[in-house]
Parts: structure tokens; sequence; C-alpha cells
DNA sequence: TTGTAGGCGTTATCAG
DNA sequence: CTGATAACGCCTACAA
């Protein structure tokens, strides 16, 4: 068979199969509605050329993409790796496929990339968090491109969101903490402008503070980007107090992780000399040594429920529907009840 | 300003700005073909109305989208992150845009990937390795895509490559093992199937034994997937043989670290009870305890240049030139030499 | 069940 | 420097 000189198109199907271009998109999009022996041909067709459908002229035909959009904080770490691989499992499921971009947590960034995902003719788009300048809203409204938010839970929010309570979740566990003895609580968390579940992290350590008759403005906290190295020049920099913390809470296990080596680079012991707690429970919890004490996050569920709902939106053109999901603590090796409370 | 029904389009800004859409068309692509006073109405009717370009109809009409899209096995580890960061940056520096998809290292999902990757109109593709059906690279040259490889460097193959030699890095790495006195060398390895890459380290350390006088047969490798778990899974299975082996070199930093961690399970001390070794040079490396002895990949590098011989192939419409980078011996805690290294 | 034909939003060629 | 206008490849009423 001769090599044709370009990509072969509709046309070429049609005239080797011998039927029009709307059988031979018929048969791609509907071949229900084919018979068999026509399908067939088609398909013969469609085979021999080695033809694809060309996206570009597809999705300005149909004004439908089959696409949906994520953006992400950062793919340098595993923290929304795990929930995005069930979000794209569930949407290939479902005949869609995904698009993800990632903007090194900066909000300019993530404006950018979502008019790009739109002006690609994104379906729909996926978020993380709700905190973002409320034109971004209005911008997708008007182009009618419905957004779904995750990784937080709020239903006063301007869009809709499959996520967990970050503040609820906090606080519960440093309740916990403060039960077994804690009082010189200190913090590492990511940088909360702009980060909603950076911020309710934060203010959920500090109701629990509240709770327990502590004066929340003590907190000994730093705010860092996501690194390891954030994680452990941070937990440096709290060992430099004066009375030393006896706990370092962490935003995230990455943070966390990066904490313990800070600790090891001071000869501390974690968790004898010093108590060390994650978020997230990536996988990376359980391989570090000591084992990471941390708030377990649903991601698989929240990426496949994230997945289902947005679908849903687009599909039926109907408005978000939040839900609620819930975490729970998970006590590994990292946490030692405090002796001696008193600063 | 009423809001408009929908997404406004050129026609809207000509009209706007009562000139003619190839005068708009013009303004986007081409600002220095217009007089000022033209290019200043145009711009203040683009910003009036929000206006966006529909990328579809861009690419469709121009052939070209200034996207390239990246196909990686996996973005559950950090192992690609990084040189994929480097990639997007250098990229985005001239103007195009990356679009990543995964395959979890599936042979056929790479395929589907990449002719979805085709059919959206992507000018280049960025694949990890060598191995891939031949057919593969032919739709690729009958579509007239531009293909570079990555995380491999191989003069021969059918694609151009910017890489580094894999075999070479690892033999000279088990050499050094072996000149430290190990001689119960075993290894972890990803599946090597379909993978250049961990194919050419297993050789590697097969070259280096045959060197040292050993019998390449006589290593003992498990090849297992990817994750934490898949190491310490296949850790726990070496230390069941006779002779213990005094050594485990692993494909990946991931495998290493899973190693370490099926170590702990059994109550070794690394390196002191067994030594273990890594491969890529992830951040994980330097987190991990005992630190990760490795080998060190340039990433950033790789990821750099890459963008760059991919962007002149496509725009000067010229064939790849291949490019080997250096890797590096990284020692640090997780290997002892060998006091016993009799079998 | 199948074919015809118009249109989707841009770019690019060619005049003016 | 600017304006018509023909593609680009496919979908989808509408008609047969």
């Amino acid at each position: 068979m001769p090599a044709s000189d370009a990509a072969p198109t509709l046309d070429d199907v049609a005239r080797l199969a011998d039927v029009s271009t709307a059988t031979v998109s018929r048969c791609l999009n509907d071949p229900g509605k084919l018979t068999q022996t026509t399908r067939e041909k088609v398909q013969a067709a469609i085979a021999e050329l080695g033809y694809t459908p060309n996206f570009a002229a597809r999705s300005m035909a149909a004004k439908r993409t089959f696409t949906i959009g994520a953006i992400i904080p950062t793919m340098e770490n595993a923290i929304f790796a795990r929930g995005l691989q069930a979000f794209q499992e569930e949407l290939d499921r479902r005949g869609y496929t995904l698009l993800v971009s990632s903007t090194a947590y900066r909000a300019d960034a993530e404006e950018k990339q979502i008019r790009n995902l739109v002006a690609r003719g994104a379906d729909g788009l996926l978020v993380i968090g709700h905190d973002r300048d409320p034109a971004i809203y209005d911008y997708l409204r008007q182009q009618r491109v419905p957004v779904l938010v995750t990784w937080s839970y709020d239903e006063t929010a301007p869009a809709p969101s499959i996520g967990f309570d970050n503040r609820a979740a906090m606080r519960q566990f440093a309740q916990n903490v403060l039960a077994s003895g804690h009082r010189r609580i200190s913090m590492i968390s990511s940088m909360s402008e702009q980060n909603d579940r950076a911020r309710m992290r934060i203010e959920g350590v500090r109701d629990a503070m509240s709770a327990h008759g502590l004066d929340p403005s003590t907190l000994a906290l730093i705010e860092v980007p996501y690194t390891f190295d954030d994680g452990a020049g941070a937990f440096l920099k709290l060992m430099q107090q004066d009375p030393k913390p006896s706990i370092v809470l962490c935003g995230s296990d990455v943070l966390a992780v990066g904490a313990i080596r800070g600790a090891r680079q001071l000869g501390m012991r974690v968790p004898q000399d010093i108590s060390i707690t994650g978020f997230d429970d990536i996988e990376l919890a359980q391989v570090t040594h000591p084992e990471l004490t941390t708030v377990h996050v649903p991601h698989h569920e929240m990426g496949r429920l994230a997945a289902q709902e947005l679908v849903a939106m687009i599909e039926d053109k109907r408005e978000g529907i939040s839900q609620r999901l819930d975490t729970t603590i998970i006590e590994r090796a990292s946490v030692a009840p405090c002796r001696s409370p008193t600063a």
C-alpha cells in the first residue's frame, strides 16, 4: 500500500469505503446507526488507512472535546499523584481524557493555565482548593465551563467541592496531640496565602490550642514552600527558639520528612527528643524512619468521586453537588507522649 | 458591559474594533505588521471582550499547535518529575506548552497516548527510552511528527536520543562495588520487558561481574514494578536465598528505598548487615536513612537539552541530533565495604 | 439507513 | 498596511 503523503482524513476513508463522509463520521461516533455491512466496510477502510480523527476539527464541529483539565499546584512530589491517578482512571472509563498542568503554587500561573485549558476546549476543570480570584469563577461561568474544587470542602464557596474539612481534620489531630501531654507546639506549614488548605490546617491547630486553654497566638509557625529542603530548613529554625517545642506539626508529609532529616542533622532522635507529624498520608509516610504519624486523606476516593461528579455536571448540564469526605488519624511511630509538658 | 451569551470570537473583536478579522489575527500573531493606531484599537477591543483565541480553530487553520506531548511511564513517583519540569520550563521560554500523559509502564497504553497526542496536533513528542514497536516510529514518520527519546542514549536506535548510557553507568557503578570487596551481588530491577533502561542497567551489572571473573548468570535478580512496596517485597524474597547477598543493587531509588524498608522489617541494619544502592538520585535519596549511594542522572540538563533539540527539530525541520550526557556516582551512606567477600 | 451541505473560528494567500 | 476569501477536517441537521 502506497504511503500517502499526509495524514488521511475522513474524506479519504469515505472514498475508500465508497460511502459519504457522514457515514464514516457516524461509524466513529454512533456505530449502532449503521448496517453491519457498511460498518464493517468503513472499519476496514479506517484500518487500512491507519486513520485517526483530527482532534481540532472534531472539537470545532462538535463543540465538545471530551477532555477535562486539572490544574494542580505541583507534580514534584506525590501529594496529588494518587488522587489524580484515580481521577484519570474514572475519566478513562467514561471516555474522557485528562490534561494536567501544574502551577508551582503560583496564583498567576494558575489563571494562565485555566485560560489555556478553556481555550483548548476543556469540557470541565478540576482545581485544588477554593482560594482564587473571584474573577476566575466569573470567567468560567461566562464561558460555561464547569469547575469542581477538590482537596477542600466548603459549602459556602462559589464553586462546588468534593473534599474534606482541612480545619476540622487538623483540629482533631492537634487535640489528640495535646491530650497526650504536648504543650510546646510548633508548626511548619506551606505558604498559606492563596492556599486555603494550608490556612485551614493552621487554624485547626489554633482551634485545638484554644480549646485547651492555650493562647493560639503563641503557636510557633513557619511558612515555607513545599520541598524536603524547605521542611528541613524550617525545622532547624524552629529548634533555635528558646523553649524548644516538644512537637512539630507539619502541614504535609513532605515537609515532615524534611523535618525528620533536619532532626537527624541536629542529632535529635525522633520521637524520643522531638515528635514530628505529617498530613496527607502519602506512601512516603511509611518508608521514612520513623514511620510518620499523620492524617490520612482519602486520595483515591476523592479522585474517583470528583471525576464522577464533574462528568455528571457536564453531561447533565447541572450545578455541582458538594460532598464532604472523612479523614482519619494514622498513628505510627513519629510521635511520643510528652513527659515534661511544662515549658 | 453586557455579558455576551457565548465566548467572543475573532469576528466580535473585529466588529468592535471596526477592522477585518485578518487584522485582528495579525494583531495576535504578528503585531509588528500593524500601525500602532490600529494595533491599540484592536487590543482595546480584545481586552473589553475578554477574548481568548479558540485553540481548535487556530490549530486547524495554522496546522500548528505550539504544543508538545510527553509520554512518561508514571507520575506516581518523582523519577521523571524533575527532568520534565526543566523540559517544561525551556518549552515555556520558547512559546510552547507541554501536554503530559503517563502509561503506568504499559506499552499498549503508550501507543494509545501517542496516537492521542498526535491526533491532538502535538508538534513534537518526547518519549522515555527506545523500546517500542517499530510500527510506532513508522506511524510517527508518516504523520511527520518529530520524536525525541530521552533517559537513554543509543545512536543506533531508530529515533534520536538525548540521554545517558544506562549500561555503562551501571557497569561502572557495579565495578566500584566489586572493587570494594562485594561478591554476593544481587539486584532488584523494574520489569525489563519493553524497558531498555532497566535492561541495560541489568546488563551493566553483568558486564562488571564478567570483568571481575564472576559468572554473570549467577546474579540473583528479581524484577518487579516500580513502587516502594515492590522494592520491599523483592528485598524480602532476596534475603531468603541461601548465601545471602552482601549487597543489593536496585534499578531505581524508589526500589532502593523500598528495599531499605524491607531491611528494617527484617531487623537488618543498612549498611552494616547489608548494603543497598539506588539509581537516579532523586531527592528521596537524601531524605531516606541511611542516605542512598546512587547514580546521579542529570535530570535538569537532560530536560532542558531535550526541549531545545525537539524545538529545533520542529522549527528547522531537520533530523534530531543525539547527545550523550554523563552520569556520576554519588557515594553516600548505604554501602559498606564487604569484609567477608567469600560466598 | 445513508447522503448533502452548511458551519465551527482561525490563518494565509492574494489583491488593493 | 489592510481587507476579502478560501481552506482546515469534521459534525449534524435536513433531506432522500
